[in-house]
DNA sequence: TCTGGGGTCCTAGGACCC
DNA sequence: TCTGGGGTCCTAGGACCC
């Protein structure tokens, strides 16, 4: 990437930083071979690798989805089916390409570079989790020249041994410190473990990536991106917060723009949740809390705001030193299909009753006035209605009653 | 000695990913 | 002075219902 736009970082050391600069998110070879590691802090090291020559860069999200977006363009060239992963990831679906894939792939990665200047590795396999696993090794080890086919059972006996369980996709620190307490050390070790054993100490997530490994395809490829469940809009101050206002301040500003994502992706909230924390790597004195609510479908964002703080204003301490807050909002739902997704019942009499009594009475008071809610576990309908200033919560029942 | 059982929903917390 | 931000999935256990 930084050779594409600045051929002169060409050799160079190059780092790039995370939001307020805070620590390292992604490093040049030169950089790595400097031993600047991944999420240090900056500035803690900086000093000593600027004399090293290091050079540093903000991180630029918006260049970085833009690059993205065309490579995707170039990869459905070789694909009909490419699925985006993360923003410098995607999976292409192979299957029934005519002719040697491997030539294909480089072909793939030869255009990309030759089109957009980026750098890639292409990692073959019959699962996604052996994709990403000879990814890892086409990266690695140069023996490969920027290409890996982990599809035969040869090159996996070959290969699994060679390569470290914590390599592989789905296995973070927590899960390799028990599968080797278990004496589990090697990609083979862990293809070669019984399933049931997999599922009881990492779950079923756990036992998925052994059938993966073992060449059992269990994520297939999605090509639509399935709908956002959540979005969050989180900061750390760069100096800590002592004040309500300063704090009511920055939450403001998170729920605004967390309210415009929302609007943005064509989505309504139905959930809020608003945390504030103390610095945790301050010892001794650490607070954190968090304040949940539900919100209405067609709430503008100042009484979303509002909500945010008052909700807040019950969990602030004013004796703390804050350090970080955050707007999260939850069960996203999609604006257009909003009314009958609102209805979570699984009873068809029931749901089509709510429905009707709800039309009515959105009708005579205006569109999302009223939404039925499970109130906590019990399964008991409640309609909440806000008229103005006035604030009343009913049973639904009574409500269809009432209106029958 | 006995105190129901089984299903469902919700939440918090852990773990993982980039 | 300064230690990222944004996601997903899974499980256990409590609460509730009939």
């Amino acid at each position: 990437m930084r050779t594409a736009f600045n051929p002169t970082l060409k050799n160079v050391p190059v780092v790039v930083l995370s939001n307020n600069d805070g620590c390292v998110i992604a490093r040049s070879q030169e950089a790595k071979d400097l031993g600047v590691k991944m999420g240090d802090p900056w500035f803690k090291v900086a000093k000593s690798y600027e004399a090293q020559g290091v050079r540093r860069f903000s991180s630029n999200y918006v260049l970085y989805g833009d690059m993205s977006r065309r490579i995707h363009h170039v990869l459905e060239r070789f694909s009909p089916r490419v699925e985006p992963y993360s923003i410098d990831e995607m999976f292409l679906d192979l299957k029934g390409l005519p002719g040697d894939l491997v030539a294909h792939c480089r072909d793939a990665r030869a255009t990309v570079k030759c089109e957009t200047k980026i750098p890639t590795c292409v990692g073959i396999g019959d699962t996604k989790t052996k994709a990403k696993l000879a990814n890892r090794l086409a990266k690695k080890r140069p023996q490969f020249n920027g290409v890996c086919d982990l599809r035969s059972a040869d090159d996996c006996a070959a290969l699994y041994p060679t390569i470290l369980l914590s390599e592989v996709w789905g296995i973070g620190g927590a899960s390799a410190r028990k599968l080797q307490a278990l004496g589990l050390e090697t990609v083979a070790d862990l293809a070669a473990i019984n399933l049931q054993q997999a599922r009881d100490v990492l779950t079923v997530t756990g036992a998925r990536v052994v059938m993966e490994l073992q060449g059992t395809s269990c994520l297939p490829l999605s090509l639509l991106a399935p709908q956002r469940k959540g979005l969050a809009v989180t900061r750390t101050f760069g100096a800590v917060v002592l004040t309500w206002d300063g704090m009511a301040e920055a939450i403001s500003t998170y729920a605004t723009r967390a309210a415009e994502k929302l609007r943005q992706h064509g989505l309504l909230a139905t959930s809020m949740t608003v945390f504030i924390q103390t610095n945790r790597f301050v010892t001794g004195d650490y607070y954190g809390n968090a304040a949940s609510f539900r919100i209405e479908p067609t709430q503008d964002t100042f009484s979303l705001i509002q909500d945010a703080l008052r909700g807040t204003r019950s969990i602030w301490q004013p004796d703390r030193k804050y350090w970080k807050a955050g707007v999260m909002l939850n069960e996203l739902i999609d604006a257009t299909t909003a009314p009958a997704q609102m209805f979570p019942t699984k009873d068809p009499v029931l749901s089509a009753k709510v429905m009707a009594t709800m039309d009515s009475l959105n009708q005579r008071f205006g569109r999302g006035c009223v939404r039925p809610a499970v109130a906590g576990t019990q399964k008991k309908w409640t309609a909440r209605a806000d008229f103005l200033s006035q604030r009343y919560t009913t049973r639904l029942n009574e409500i269809m009653e009432a209106s029958a």
